[in-house]
DNA sequence: GCCGTTTTCGGCCCGACTGTTTTCAGTCG
């Protein structure tokens, strides 16, 4: 069983012992939950190793929790849940999903309304038996179905970054069956979209047969759907759809093209190809019956006349037309951050201490790290105040004499409260190397308010960064209500950065805003907010939305030397 | 349920916000 899954499991517990009001207890199996998110190494395989006692040395799982781990590996389940199950048969998830619905109301809704799920959840609501319950009227009623259409709306659809790595192991397996000499995955995922909708596998062989025979044995697959000459259409048991597609080498640039998208892309093209008196179909560039490209991805924009546009690129928002006067941006490549500007560490809520993030960060190849922890607001985190910002410093300091060629930068990822003040005293503020300053609070405040709200944060002299400035929760919160024009333009006259914040539910700012950031002048951060070691691969979809939004590296100062990173800030 | 150089028992999870309230429970970060 993957980390995934088990982190999971533990993470129903943790839902299920809140609602019997075991506090702590969830706090534990959470935090259990986060500890086996957070490893770099298949729980499994430790407890393969060393059974429940190796596990047991894993921070935050004891006893009890490590024999739980060791059932759902031995048998797939854990009595414990099944218990709880019996007493409470409700899909906590499905339920959990939802904003603003939390254990204790799901508890209500199943014991005065069996209520077992959402589809349960919006017949009630809407013969209006919500409102009747203790402690619910017609504004909760209202806004439990807002919070329904908004998951409806983006259900079906798998954040990028848990989608990803799924996705690459099966790319991987499906590169070593004999026979095959190309594989991608394309669709939205290779465009790097934030969320995808189902995973398109794209494979060049001499054995078509065998490949999807492959592909269709999987373990991961949970049945068939359809299967052709050349196509298997399967459901994953993520309860994703994955289907392979597969050709001939010699279309494999053709069909990568075609099955890459977007659709609005790719009739661009077709209508191009038209234009010329060619034809673009999956298997090539044709005139008349003649294939003059397919191959390879390059040649096909090359024979329409157009530069190649980098997949992150293909939604038909004017990349044609650029590729066409051959002015494409050279955009940000993958790998060219130097630096980290956002990172929390065991000094609030992340998991590793400043010394194990930095050696990470360097390790990956990276020259500087900025230490951000929360500030007090932030209490259930530990967030810092006045005085345990400096004693932070000091150890920035210690740990600092330890690293070669590689610093750590004082930081603090400071609340911008309700009124636009800030969370710490400027004098504070004024010692550190970098402020990112952010939004947790009153996401709901009126488009004037919020927008206010963020301009007197950044004429603060002392906020060098605005940390994910939108606060958006992918799939579960709108960006908060703010006149982005204003907000843009208040960054360029200030001198603020925006970040680019990489986390798999945040990636914000999002594709289109930064786009339109850039487009007014604004410099950017893009950031791992890294809580734990492994958070550091999260850097990758931050530099994909980057590229969806046509940052060059030029526009992005963690592309720089610290001295010249240094020099872009206030 | 986890943890331990003040403790093997008794701490851990705090403050703001919201909607329901007339003093507070539930959610969020």
């Amino acid at each position: 069983m993957r980390n995934s899954e088990i982190a999971r499991v533990l993470r129903i517990i943790s839902v299920y012992e809140d609602m019997m009001d075991g506090f702590f207890k969830a706090r534990a199996y959470d935090r259990a939950a986060r500890a086996i998110e957070s490893l770099t190494e298949e729980a499994e395989d430790i407890y393969r190793r060393g059974g429940k006692e190796e596990l047991m040395k894993i921070p935050g799982i004891g006893l009890a929790i490590s024999e739980k781990i060791g059932d759902l590996i031995e048998t797939g389940r854990t009595e414990h849940l099944e218990e709880l199950k019996k007493r409470l048969p409700v899909d906590v998830e499905d339920l959990m999903g939802l904003e603003g619905v939390g254990p204790k109301t799901i508890k209500t809704l199943w014991q005065k309304l069996k209520i077992r799920d959402i589809a349960g959840l919006e017949k009630a609501a809407r013969g209006g038996k919500i409102r009747e319950l203790p402690r619910f009227g017609e504004k909760s009623e209202a806004d439990i179905l807002r919070s329904i259409e908004f998951k409806r709306k983006h259900s079906g659809r798998f954040l990028l970054g848990q989608a990803l790595p799924v996705l690459e192991e099966i790319r991987g397996r499906l590169a070593k069956v004999p026979g095959v000499k190309r594989v991608i995955i394309a669709g939205s995922a290779r465009r790097m979209r934030e969320t995808i909708g189902d995973a398109d596998f794209l494979v060049a062989t001499s054995d078509p047969k065998r490949a999807m025979d492959f592909f269709q044995g999987m373990p991961d697959v949970e049945h068939v759907f359809s299967r052709g000459k050349a196509k298997v259409l399967v459901g994953l048991k993520s309860g994703m759809d994955a289907d392979l597609q597969v050709v001939e080498e010699k279309s494999f640039g053709a069909a990568s093209q075609y099955f890459t998208g977007n659709k609005d892309h790719n009739v661009a093209l077709r209508r191009i190809a038209i234009s010329k008196g060619m034809k673009l179909n999956e298997y090539g560039l044709y005139r008349g019956d003649r294939q003059i490209a397919g191959s390879s991805e390059e040649e096909v924009y090359e024979k329409l006349g157009l530069e190649w546009v980098p997949p992150e690129m293909r939604e038909n928002l004017g990349e044609v037309e650029t590729a066409a006067k051959g002015k494409m941006p050279d955009i940000i490549p993958y790998g060219s951050l130097r630096g980290d500007l956002q990172t929390q560490t065991s000094w609030t809520d992340g998991s590793n201490s400043i010394m194990e993030m930095a050696s990470r960060a360097k390790e990956l190849g990276m020259e500087y790290m900025a230490v951000t922890d929360h500030s007090k607001r932030m209490a259930f985190t530990g967030g810092l105040d006045e005085r345990k910002l400096e004693r932070q410093a000091r150890e920035i300091d210690t740990a600092n004499k330890k690293m070669r060629g590689f610093t750590i930068l004082k930081g603090i990822e400071v609340d911008i409260l309700r009124d636009g003040k800030l969370d710490l005293k400027d004098s504070a503020l004024k010692k550190l190397d970098i402020v990112g300053a952010s939004i947790h609070s009153s996401f709901n405040l009126s488009r004037k308010d919020q927008t206010e709200r963020l301009v007197n944060a950044m004429e603060n002299q002392n906020v060098d960064i605005i940390f994910h400035p939108t606060a958006r929760e992918i799939q579960k919160r709108e960006p908060c209500d703010l006149d982005m024009d204003a907000i843009f333009d208040k960054a360029r006259e200030t001198g603020t950065i925006l970040e680019v914040n990489a986390m798999p539910n945040r990636l914000d700012l999002r594709d289109d805003h930064i786009r339109a950031a850039k487009e007014m002048g604004c410099k950017f951060s893009i950031d791992s907010d890294a809580h734990a070691l492994k958070h550091f691969d999260y850097l990758l979809l931050g530099v994909g939305q980057a590229r969806r939004g046509w940052l060059e590296k030029k526009d992005v100062i963690n592309t720089l030397s610290l001295d010249r990173m240094l020099k872009e800030l206030k």
